[in-house]
DNA sequence: GTCTATACACCGATAGAC
DNA sequence: GTCTATCGGTGTATAGAC
């Protein structure tokens, strides 16, 4: 029986959540107003504020929320043994994973400006222990003699910077799937490491 | 002499410009004001109006010059006579000159929704104009048998994505120069187009 | 839990005086 | 060329009814 009121906590938070970012990856979150939020949702405008304390909270939790899905997704990714397969399986996995949510992955390369100091940090300190995943392993491979470059660090943000750059133009259905782009990339990747 | 009003248009014109491309780039578009720009410039915001017709106008001339600037500088850069040259110019070149002006290339990257459809496109054009310049490069040395790409779409939309990203995380003063940063990519680029 | 109504500030853009 | 004043609209967030 549908009715216009009565007591869904348990569906509209969620949905708020993911209206939200929707309207935020597709216009911006500066540009996009509660009241857009509330209308796609299908709620008043002061509804919203029963599942967020503000509009910055909202853009906040989505991010924080993906940042540790992100991470624990990575710790239970499987890999091999060595340096090289480990390497191998962070390219694939990071395409994979940032590849089958575009929407949250743009907000949190593009809107942490708009979050306050601490919550800033907070974002940053996530990403920065997904960065020193990659960079471990770099540091291994190298320790073992099986990859060579010129700095760990450089390399760790050249490879991040340039597998996130996969959603700027893949497009489903286009010239290319999943799997060629991923196995593309990591030759690139494997070959820039000099492995 | 000082004079609180008067005429001013070929000092307050590149003024506004210039205060809006730092505001927008620390800001963010939507979240800027023409009364915030205006009071940066030290006029009333009204005035703003005689300088451009509206605020989406303003964003796309700074993204519209700075775009056609880069092709410029890069069509007058000195380049070697082999496709291996032409690629560590580009390299080279694209670290540096971006470097230069990380506001307004943030802004090209995290602005181009609040273009209307057709200013859009126009920017648009003008970045893939700049693509193809690399991808030219990799196809040449494809063709030579100097280079060896996977594909060279990918290549270039990896090579871009990788070099721009040094943006995100350079800073005067840091562990590594310019020079000793455009060498290290440099040699993970060379790398990974099996060079 | 959601609604209606609203407080209060700010928005982009324009008109007309100087 | 710039100012002051203002239009019509929208912003986030809250109060109180149900």
């Amino acid at each position: 029986m549908a009715r216009k009121t009565g007591s869904h906590s348990e569906i509209t938070g969620p949905r708020v959540r993911a209206e939200a970012q929707r309207l935020f990856a597709r216009h911006g979150f500066a540009a996009v107003s509660m009241r857009q939020i509330a209308a796609a949702v299908g709620v008043q405008a002061g509804a919203l504020y029963l599942y967020t304390p503000d509009k910055e909270t909202l853009l906040f939790q989505l991010l924080e929320t993906h940042m540790k899905e992100l991470l624990a997704a990575w710790q239970a990714e499987p890999r091999g043994q060595g340096p090289l397969e480990a390497l191998e399986a962070f390219v694939r996995f990071h395409i994979r994973y940032n590849g089958e949510r575009p929407e949250v992955v743009f907000l949190s390369y593009m809107e942490l400006r708009n979050l306050g100091p601490e919550n800033f940090a907070a974002i940053e300190a996530l990403r920065r222990a997904y960065e020193t995943e990659l960079e471990t392993i770099l540091k291994a491979g190298q320790a073992a003699g099986m990859i060579l470059v010129p700095d760990t660090k450089l390399a760790t943000m050249a490879i991040i910077a340039m597998l996130t750059g996969v959603n700027t133009w893949f497009r489903e259905g286009g010239r290319l799937g999943r799997a060629a782009v991923e196995d593309i990339y990591w030759d690139m990747v494997r070959k820039a490491v000099g492995a």
